[in-house]
DNA sequence: CAATATTTTTTGGTTCGCCAAAAAAATGCA
DNA sequence: TGCATTTTTTTGGCGAACCAAAAAATATTG
């Protein structure tokens, strides 16, 4: 297990790929690599039985890939809570930190940093901890980009990227909010949707539109 | 900078690289590289400045790799704290952990540990914590291996490494021990000493030779 | 339903750090 | 001093993860 294999595990299973496959577009786009890099660690994972690939169909994890999936899942948002917590950290600059610390931490260091934290059961962006036995369950899996012209969504979850988190920021779209998905443009151009909490419009790009989570 | 390179670093700083030269061997030694690896890495840390290399002759730091190397054993041994006084650690098992950590924490992040312990003065095996600006000075710098047979020292500090404190443990030999240096075996072979504190007589392997630190 | 567009895979090439073995320099001892 | 040993550097190669561009497969749509 790497770094790297531990981030594209995390990615496919924040996409869905718990029940379903997901493409190797939404991996590449959410990584920042090429789609032939892909391709190429996904053949890999798959050799170590952590993925399912379907060859032009799509990817999912196996058991034992939502098992280590969900315990990277926990090493992260108990991080996340320390930060917070412990060293004064604000809601936006912890998912960079908590990144790097997850690949770093054995399943000793995490119960212990637990306990100390006295098991909390949310990170602070809200997201539910998994707890030892890696069991939880997150609700939403649809994303904005996937609702098609004319529904009208609720936001549920973002993935909780700095960039996307300030970018979401700016736009005024937060967690709750109830849109009316307008138009996608073509050649991954942004989506444009009408937010109905304060009647709105706001233009969400392509890539940020993969990211935000809508019910 | 690289994880490899921080370690590179680290060690030469441990092996006394502020103040004089060290030998390539003794790095590979150390790291449990080639020697070959490590004429190769110190090529691209000279390029860098980081290091200053005289071919055939020897390795040492610049002022700039002296300060990163500071900030390096900064932020293991305030780890190292953490993971003893809030996680329940023992001594024996903080150090491949922090290793780990160290390389994957910000100096905003140290500087919010460091207040969050208290500023700690000193790391759980005795080490002095470097303050925020870098500063502090281990006093012993001559390596067991390098004391010749008669010589009589007293033993002053470990690298902290799991296995060569279980080893050390096993043999008996401990911090202000007085032990005299009896001979050495060729081919890179023992070194054997009196410990003149139980007066035993023990014989220390090459490799951990030159992880012993001696006055 | 054929032509175009998109997605995925394949191919060839890069960098980083590692190794083993060969070659060169320095050291040590007779 | 001179030969053998040790240390260091050089050379050629490997695996991991990346990329860009070409080729193959699938999807869309006029």
């Amino acid at each position: 297990m790497t770094p790297m294999k531990e981030d594209y595990l995390k990615i496919i299973f924040e996409l869905g790929g718990t029940h379903k496959k997901v493409s190797n577009k939404q991996i590449a786009l959410s990584l920042n690599v090429a789609a032939g890099s892909v391709t190429e660690m996904i053949s890999k994972m798959t050799e170590e039985g952590l993925a399912v690939h379907v060859p032009y169909s799509g990817i999912s994890l196996t058991k034992k890939g939502v098992r280590a999936a969900e315990e990277l899942v926990r090493k992260h948002r108990l991080w996340e809570v320390f930060l917070v917590e412990k060293l004064g950290y604000s809601l936006a600059d912890i998912h960079d930190e908590a990144e790097q610390l997850e690949h770093v931490t054995s399943d000793r260091m995490i119960n212990a940093l637990d306990e100390m934290l006295g098991n909390p059961t949310h990170c602070p962006h809200g997201g539910i901890i998994p707890d030892r036995s890696g069991h939880y369950h997150e609700d939403s899996h649809q994303v904005l980009n996937d609702a098609k012209d004319g529904d009208i969504v609720t936001v549920d979850r973002f993935i909780d990227n700095h960039d996307l988190l300030t970018y979401l920021g700016e736009l005024k779209l937060d967690i709750g909010d109830q849109v009316k998905v307008l138009k996608h443009d073509p050649f991954e151009g942004p989506v444009t949707v009408q937010n109905l909490t304060d009647d709105t419009e706001l233009i969400v790009s392509y890539k940020a539109a993969h990211y935000v989570f809508v019910k």
